[in-house]
DNA sequence: ATAAACTTTCAGTATTATTTGAAAGTTCAA
DNA sequence: TTGAACTTTCAAATAATACTGAAAGTTTAT
């Protein structure tokens, strides 16, 4: 296979596990460009390569920074901005999970806590409680999984790679 | 808060979470609706409560089956069908974790295998090689979490929860 | 064989998410 | 202070996705 064919392969396959996983396919498309370009580059040079608007671009590498995904980057000499993306498929992963687990997990922990306590009436008591045991029941398995991220977001690669191994062998 | 309000609540958050998973709304909210009811629903009521068309009822409980998350059963004396959703939540969590990898991370997987090995030119050796290291990284990573969600959706809760309090006290 | 009771399908419609591109905003060198 | 070079914004357009409901299909009792 030819470099630049499996450099686009990369970039569509990327984009199509981000949109599945609720990340828009182009923050996607820029974010494996990124992981696979070595020299930094400017916006234009993104527009260009996955042939997207200047609007588009910019509004999803902001974004892509903020996530701590990407960097800027000043040339000498350069007027224009340029950027790099973060190399560390480990980093990459550990901050893709804090910003998921903020963002989706912790509202359903909250809702979960709020509705744990409801009012019963004698009409309604069997229900109640089967109601109230499965919510406890999701709970507890929010609550691990929120653990359990929490300290892969942040252990090094090293300890969690030694620790899964032996666990998974 | 009382019990109405609450289940009320739970469904639209289970929903909101399904939409940022690449699971339509709908799906996520019937779902939540067979893990907090005990008996078993018909089509027709499952159309009433959460104020969706036939098809639209139709077409999501016949994916959660697909998915085994929710059941058919019969009643005697009823030509209808009704429907019960599982109700572990940890087998619930199984089994999303087993579709999605194979939906998802089994092709992303194959992708980087295949591109692995790509003709390198003289004019772009360097290149091709930061291309072939970094493929390589994530597909180190690719393949951990395959191998970790394949034991996590074959695990029996007891091991996995015994296991991870261990790990993550 | 018929028809009532029920389920499935799917073309058209509605909704939601994403993208564009032109205008407004900013920065900087002279 | 001006204007060229660049970045950001956002209303409108487009594209993707989901939903509806009526019609077609299926099953079952008689």
């Amino acid at each position: 296979m030819k470099l630049e064919e499996a450099k686009s392969k990369f970039i569509q396959q990327w984009g199509s596990l981000g949109s599945k996983w609720g990340i828009n396919r182009t923050m996607a498309q820029i974010h494996a460009l990124f992981l696979i370009t070595e020299q930094p580059l400017s916006a234009e040079e993104v527009m260009e390569t996955l042939q997207i608007s200047r609007g588009n671009a910019n509004m999803n590498i902001r974004t892509l920074i903020d996530w701590g995904l990407v960097y800027k980057e000043y040339k000498i000499g350069e007027r224009k901005e340029f950027f790099t993306g973060e190399k560390d498929i480990w980093k990459v992963a550990q901050r893709v999970i804090k910003i998921r687990q903020r963002q989706e997990l912790d509202p359903i922990v909250q809702i979960l806590t709020e509705i744990q306590n409801i009012d019963t009436t004698p009409a309604n008591q069997e229900e109640a409680d089967h109601f109230t045991n499965q919510i406890k029941s999701i709970k507890s398995l929010a609550d691990l999984a929120d653990t359990s991220l929490t300290k892969i977001s942040s252990s090094n690669q090293g300890w969690f790679v030694k620790t899964f191994m032996k666990l998974f062998k």
